[in-house]
DNA sequence: TTTTCATTTCGATAATTAACTAACTGTGGA
DNA sequence: TCCACAGTTAGTTAATTATCGAAATGAAAA
């Protein structure tokens, strides 16, 4: 898979408005991440739907999960994102301004 | 169609490999833009598959299109595309460095 | 005014995605 | 050991997306 390939995955597995919304949470829950009921409950979303909609991020690399007990922490990959930030700035964005 | 939901929609389109190539080949052209035509053969893409992926650009905002007599020029929308990596930036960042 | 060119729309098909219930797996507590 | 809990997988169906050749449209050139 070519770089551009693999920021194309990554846009596409965002694309989602629960997936997103999803991200955007995870983002915002630092290191420690969030157990998938957590997510669960805040975004109201069944269980296996966003289970699916987890391992589509964790697919893209956006996502890792840990289990602890029987709680399974969702965290986001802020090292991927950032990539995937530059990638748009540097590749999509004007050479020049004005 | 909520914030969120715009912002998914512009991930969704971008979210493809070749839409992806039209976007980024166009946001180095500046305001000119680019002939459909060019692109496709830049890009080596079947004329009618590239107009739906072109239309999917359009219906995000990240690009518009005006003709030149029989010339379509397709023209990078920078500041739809830079809401976009802002809202990457102030809602799916870290709130926090470290 | 016929032809050529640039691009879109049509039409058809294959492939992928989304969604949900129900059943299942793994883990810890009683 | 048995039960409750957290989450995934199975199974299904509907909907969307992707792709491309062929036909159609609209605009200029001959």
């Amino acid at each position: 898979m070519s770089e551009l390939e693999l920021h194309a995955k990554a846009l596409k597995e965002l694309g989602h408005p629960a997936r997103l919304a999803v991200y955007k949470r995870l983002s915002k829950a630092g290191h420690a991440g969030l157990p998938v009921g957590t997510l669960q409950k805040e975004l109201a979303i069944p269980g296996s739907t966003l289970s699916h909609h987890i391992s589509a991020l964790v697919s893209a690399g956006l996502v890792k999960q840990h289990r602890e007990g029987r709680i399974l922490h969702c965290v986001a990959q802020y090292d991927q994102f950032d990539r995937l930030l530059a990638f748009l700035c540097d590749e999509c964005c004007k050479d020049e301004q004005g």
